[in-house]
DNA sequence: ATCCTAAGATAGACGAATTCTAAGTCAAGA
DNA sequence: TCTTGACTTAGAATTCGTCTATCTTAGGAT
């Protein structure tokens, strides 16, 4: 939105009518679309649009730390753009809706010095299923 | 291996040559193969096994409960022969390394009941990040 | 030991998601 | 306005996985 697009040119990225309407694509709460789905709708304000050149936004978007790549099952990777706040995220086992989710404490500290390999262990990323309410 | 080959011979699995040579392969701590990588081991010692059949009898051992499905990146699954004792994933953000590790504590405690969304959580899912020894 | 047959294996076509390539277009600084 | 390198495009190519039609075989029945 505004904020990205002003936070995006202020990092001298080239804006263009492309990467304007993907960006754009990609806003609110709770937003986790697949490339295909991105591409979708930028065609309907942009007909045109090539799907590389949505594949090429994205991954440039997830470079700059905009946007987070989320693999949630073994099909499409969705791209989120609720980069800012650290979170996680809550699956639907038959749907495949995401939530993001906030879980209490730091999930790092779960892992002791003994099972760490000797990893400079940076991050950790928790993914959490079940049903949703629709489809219990 | 033996026990695993008892184990689904017990099940009434119909064993086959295919079949036994997959299951060897996956035998070990800290195995985490891709189809590929398990065809390519398997047609070692048995060079027309095909494709289909890897793909096949690894999806069995999955729904069977013998092994585990593990998707850290956004490219091929990877296998886990070690289905019997929980535990989670620390991958090496520059080479692919995994290792199972073992944290402290449930992870489903972290996510207080108003972060559900009204969804019945049954598991959560954990990767851990960071460099490994080798790549540091 | 041999036969039968449903379950399993095979090659290769197919499909979805993504990346690559070569050529054309354009944003933005000089 | 001009220039140029960065951006976009269509479509081919790649990767990972599934499907289909046909052939083979494990293991119970005879």
């Amino acid at each position: 939105m505004s904020d990205l697009l002003e936070r995006l040119r202020g990092r001298g990225w080239r804006m263009t009518a492309q990467r304007r309407v993907v960006a754009e694509v990609l806003d609110g709460d709770h937003v986790h679309l697949t490339a295909d789905e991105v591409h979708a709708r930028a065609a309907q304000r942009l007909p045109e649009i090539s799907r590389a050149t949505v594949y090429n936004t994205l991954g440039e978007l997830v470079t700059l730390g905009e946007i987070l790549e989320v693999a949630t099952d073994g099909r499409a990777k969705r791209y989120d753009p609720n980069a800012h706040r650290p979170h996680q995220h809550l699956v639907c086992s038959a749907c495949g809706t995401i939530r993001d989710v906030h879980p209490t404490g730091d999930p790092l500290a779960a892992l002791p010095a003994a099972e760490r390999f000797g990893f400079a262990v940076a991050s950790a990323e928790v993914t959490y299923r079940g049903l949703c309410p629709d489809c219990a």
